[in-house]
DNA sequence: TCTGGGGTCCTAGGACCC
DNA sequence: TCTGGGGTCCTAGGACCC
């Protein structure tokens, strides 16, 4: 059997553990800039805020309703995560992290009799651990456990699909527009075919399914009626692809600025791409104005630099994506977004063809780059950066409703009776 | 005024090879 | 002059997830 546990309204949630005074009250947690609505407390969710709800739009009712507002803060939610997953490996020695709020466990130890209450000792130990309301879905595939977990809310958080028993009276009730795998193109397709619920999906023909979804939609129906398709992924594979894209505070026009912009998302996205002990050799850069806005003169295009050699080296990556704006900047536009991709990502430790014309990275060059790692890690990013970065960065994003980095920050840590 | 960011997988079709 | 069969690789587009 496998559980999905997932956290409740996550974003939301992480911000109240730090801040009692939020419980019982609407929270939203906004988009980066601040622009939409990304994550909703129950009481939000209650006064009927939709996911995506436009700031600027929703700002008057916000007021109204007391809602509490909170820019997005990835630090503090990505330690939160890493929190709850550490309580939920006590309990299962096979874990796979699915998302930031999500995981899957492996529950093949556990008697079947004991599930529920098994479930219900999970979600007491993360509750009193970490703070974290969460939920659970148990089931005899993934793709049931998520069915369950999205039942569990109403069942005291719980919520166990025994194979045998009732699963056809569950799915029977369960729209296939929110079954995991169809989305929202598939469930209009299949609506439109008389295929409203889970039970409906279940009874398809195989051969329909396949030539229509895919043999990936082939799957989720195979799991829905119980045969175990996907498994549990336990090491994270190496990323294909790192992307770091942002839209600007406000439009940027100023080539210096686009470099820097650039040139800060190269190096967030070189630190991760270390994290993974890969190198890259191929970097694209795009940019665009916004699409949004009519009237306005738009462009947009991106460009593409290869390398001979994999490299994991910051200024080296810098100077490539410098030099890809350099081929596509046009001057008079009012640029919105601007981002960086990594592929053609080469492990380490797989080695690389060496080339007639070109080095690999030194050594002196591959220990700056540890040791600027590290003390980013310890004292906040960008505590060192390259001047390429730029100074004072006008370009960043809004967030004009941060909370403090509790668990990450010596100096934002929360403080008691002062 | 203003609309997030970061991923994965599959399929079809074209170019090319022997 | 026309014909066959079996492949690989790459890209674009479309679907999905959180």
């Amino acid at each position: 059997m496998y559980a999905l546990v997932d956290c409740n309204n996550f974003y939301a949630s992480c911000e109240r553990v730090f801040q009692p005074r939020l419980m019982g009250r609407p929270v939203v947690v906004l988009s980066n800039n601040d622009g939409c609505v990304i994550a909703r407390s129950q009481e939000a969710k209650d006064l009927d805020i939709p996911m995506g709800a436009h700031y600027h739009t929703w700002e008057a009712a916000f007021r109204r309703n007391n809602v509490i507002v909170c820019s997005s803060n990835y630090p503090l939610y990505g330690d939160m995560s890493a929190r709850v997953m550490t309580v939920l490996k006590e309990f299962s020695p096979h874990v796979e992290v699915y998302s930031i709020d999500e995981s899957f466990l492996s529950l093949h130890h556990v008697p079947v009799a004991d599930l529920l209450r098994y479930g219900q000792r999970m979600r007491q130990t993360v509750a009193k651990h970490v703070g974290m309301p969460v939920g659970a879905g148990i089931a005899a595939t993934k793709t049931l456990a998520k069915v369950a977990s999205k039942l569990s809310k109403q069942h005291n958080g719980v919520c166990v699909l025994h194979p045998q028993a009732k699963a056809e009276e569950v799915l029977a009730t369960f729209p296939v527009s929110k079954v995991w795998g169809i989305g929202g193109r598939y469930a209009r397709f299949l609506q439109g075919h008389e295929i409203s619920t889970a039970l409906d999906l279940c009874h398809a023909k195989d051969s329909w399914i396949q030539q229509h979804l895919s043999i990936v939609g082939l799957r989720t129906v195979m799991e829905l009626r119980g045969t175990p398709c996907l498994s549990l992924e336990e090491v994270a594979p190496r990323k294909q692809v790192i992307a770091v894209s942002r839209t600007f505070r406000n439009a940027v026009k100023d080539y210096t600025a686009l470099s820097e912009a650039l040139a800060t998302y190269t190096a967030r996205a070189a630190e991760k791409l270390r994290a993974q002990q890969c190198g890259c050799t191929i970097i694209k850069v795009h940019v665009a104005t916004n699409i949004y806005q009519d009237g306005l003169s738009q462009y947009g295009n991106s460009a593409t630099v290869s390398f001979a050699l994999p490299t994991d080296y910051t200024p080296r990556l810098v100077k490539a994506a410098v030099q890809g704006l350099k081929t596509i900047y046009r001057p008079g536009y009012a640029y919105k977004i601007a981002g960086v991709y990594f592929m053609g990502l080469v492990a380490e430790e797989e080695g690389s063809q060496l080339d007639l014309f070109n080095t690999p990275t030194p050594a002196p060059s591959r220990a700056l780059m540890k040791c600027m790692d590290r003390i980013n890690g310890e004292h906040g990013r960008g505590t060192l950066k390259l001047a390429a970065e730029g100074g004072t960065q006008p370009w960043r994003m809004r967030q004009k409703h941060l909370s403090q980095r509790y668990t990450t920050r010596w100096n934002e840590v929360l403080k008691v009776g002062v």
